[in-house]
DNA sequence: CGGATTTACTGTGCGCACGAACTAATAGTA
DNA sequence: TACTATTAGTTCGTGCGCACAGTAAATCCG
């Protein structure tokens, strides 16, 4: 008989620390660009479509608006990220690129490569582990109803 | 060719969200037991050893000391632990469980089957998730050298 | 049309999480 | 024995991350 004590505090410690330390991992890649992790995140979202709400950012990121307000209002600080009412719709806030968000990619693009190369693991091994806690994400998402 | 950025994204995404969504899957269980995903862990390392440095403690959980200060405090205001300096070394800090604090592990024991229960994955899919992560974990905590 | 409801975001409070600076105790060494 | 270096914890500052309550705009509906 398996011991699911073990297995749970495994898996879940496991997952828990992993994420700290790839985090980690991250930061004095991150550090010159002047972004965290988070802030990465929601700049690779950014990147790949511009206007964008914080609802849908929020749905993308799995992140609650609360965390993202404060973090959007520091990304505009730096002047990478432009708040300003939508328009068509005065409660969502319209998120842009600044010009200088914009030409960040460039250096940003060279972060994953980095990243993979410091875990040194296989492109293999990355495949299985994206599939694995993709599997568990899913399964998690599924147990807490989101709403 | 792979597309390294993607596979990036995906790896360090999914195993970011995966542990805030796991945490969030511990939350109302136990919430019950007044425990915090981060007090659960330090209490299911004081189940298994007792007498504990505030140091082994931060090695066992890739902790440091600074997190730990101020959630030990908590927990002994709670009087689940007990902080009292180690006699035998006056600048450590000898972590006990207190009766009450030894008594919540017949509740605690409960936990991990209703959390597995809630993923709702088979025993096999948590062993490949745990090495999958584990995996992980070790790489990169190789590749950024703990000091 | 006009009031009730929903939706999008913001402010507050609390608990991690970690780097950096600090204090106190121990160990190492000339 | 003194003097330095190391070690163990704590404190402080900053940034998430979320629950909860609040505000304002849009939508629903009678």
């Amino acid at each position: 008989m398996t011991d699911l004590l073990a297995l749970d505090r495994q898996v879940c410690f496991a997952v828990v620390a992993a994420s700290r330390s790839v985090v980690g991992l991250y930061k004095p890649i991150l550090e010159p660009l002047g972004l965290t992790h988070p802030q990465y995140l929601v700049m690779l979202a950014l990147w790949e479509s511009s206007p964008l709400r914080v609802k849908d950012l929020g749905e993308r990121l799995l992140l609650d608006p609360a965390t993202l307000s404060p973090l959007l209002k520091r990304l505009e600080q730096q002047g990478l990220v432009s708040r300003a009412r939508d328009t068509a719709d005065e409660r969502a806030l319209a998120l842009r690129l600044t010009d200088e968000g914009a030409a960040l990619r460039a250096e940003a693009e060279r972060v994953p490569g980095r990243v993979i190369e410091r875990l040194g693991l296989t492109i293999d091994e990355l495949e299985g582990i994206r599939d694995a806690v993709t599997t568990l994400l899913d399964a998690s998402r599924r147990s807490e109803p989101v709403t």
